[in-house]
DNA sequence: CAAACACCTTGACCCGGGTCAAGTTGCCGG
DNA sequence: CCGGCAACTTGACCCGGGTCAAGGTGTTTG
């Protein structure tokens, strides 16, 4: 195990970049000191876990910086990649509130800063300031509906339209679209990790993008895509029906 | 469409069966009064639907008694039944509090009585008693584990192992476990509507359960299902390394 | 520079489950 | 008792994607 993980100098919670656009922005300065006061601040580089599943639940932990993604395993060793987590996002609220353990891992992907907010300082928080626990309940609303859609993509769609869907989801934060339908994205993942977000082996992502790459649907260079236009990629959502 | 819908005779949330083991038993009587005034019950046969994916949403829906189907389609028609909500389920809440339309389909399965409870009552109980919230909040966190579980049982295991782990989570509600291992169990659900829950087709469903009964894991004759040993349904869980 | 290692790609093969079509069974209304 | 309809079953066929095995490519390490 890479010895780079390391504490690193604290973060501000009051300049922090992302704050204003996430659950913590509810807070009266009062209530943000005892975050910035409680958090410890570590960073990850990539491949290092900030916590396993199983680990014990004793707080939650909030993104500086970087990227996270979410790995869930089954009895059988397999493995899926359920979602990234960006900064400003909060991780490990859920299974904090629902008082069990972590039930996914979540890994850097790249170099990350994570900030840990314990179990006592969230308790309190949400105590005092009860529209904390709202945004809290809107988030897990958003993602459960998130969640459920899922189920629904990964057992009726084709892994063609399952991989066209992640791609316009990558669309809007990591993609630049150009004046007549083109667009250029710069993937954050490598193969098998958009193999494992949706729920495929790697030797099948290569032969999708193949296939993308036959039908002119998108060009592929490294991480880099083009796609000459993305009409044709939402075409590929609604294969089913060839008619 | 049947006309068997009407509305029935006020319940009464304070005598109500399931409050104690829901969301509002958190409420004092003065914020349940609120409740009991200001819902309205309507009986729903069979088949009848409560509410309609995009149907805007304007408050929540609790369970009284019956059974009902969660169901959500896709751009292409395809189906599945997400999950069942039985007496004291409060349903709909999700999209309330995350200020969307109704992103699925209630529909009864049995004969089903609901209270509905407006939005303004559920907002101002909000406010009146944060414990609520926190209480939807941990409901959500619990309903968002499963929905990832779920995602990963559907994309890694077979049908056999969906179908297994179905019959396991129908056990809790509606089987009879005997001395030696045996397990008698009453499915609450059409053939069909069991193939939407584990997205597959009927026909494939037809050929899982000769499947259980070729291989003596489960006997079936028409609900009922007979396993001669609990632990060869736990087998099927993990077929995948044969070793 | 070479060796080692991860990641990616390709081909050959196979099988689980979808699809289509044709029955069967069971239930409800007249 | 019969006709009609929905749910269920079965068979034949096919194809998408998994699996296994063998390279290829690129990057880090000694």
């Amino acid at each position: 195990m890479a010895r780079g993980s390391q504490h690193c100098p604290e973060k501000n919670c009051f300049t922090c970049q992302t704050r204003g656009r996430t659950e913590w922005c509810v807070l009266e300065d009062e209530e943000l000191q005892l975050v910035d006061e409680g958090k410890t601040c570590r960073e990850y580089l990539p491949g290092e876990v900030a916590f396993h599943e199983g680990d014990s639940c004793r707080g939650v932990h909030c993104i500086e910086s970087g990227l996270i993604g979410i790995r869930k395993t089954n009895a059988n060793g397999n493995e899926i990649l359920l979602r990234l987590c960006h900064p400003g996002d909060t991780m490990g609220y859920r299974s904090f509130l629902a008082g069990d353990d972590h039930n996914n891992t979540a890994e850097a992907l790249e170099p990350t800063v994570l900030c840990f907010i314990g179990g006592n300082t969230v308790r309190s928080l949400l105590l005092k300031n009860p529209s904390l626990g709202l945004r809290f309940l809107r988030h897990a609303a958003e993602d459960l509906n998130a969640a459920e859609e899922r189920v629904l993509q990964n057992t009726t769609l084709s892994v063609r339209a399952r991989f066209a869907h992640l791609l316009l989801v990558f669309k809007d934060r990591y993609g630049v679209t150009g004046e007549n339908g083109e667009l250029d994205i710069e993937l954050p993942l490598s193969r098998q990790d958009m193999a494992a977000m949706i729920g495929i082996r790697p030797e099948s992502m290569s032969r999708t993008i193949r296939g993308f790459q036959e039908d002119d649907v998108a060009r592929f260079s490294g991480r880099r895509v083009h796609v000459p236009n993305i009409a044709d990629l939402v075409d590929e959502l609604e294969m089913p029906e060839g008619l």
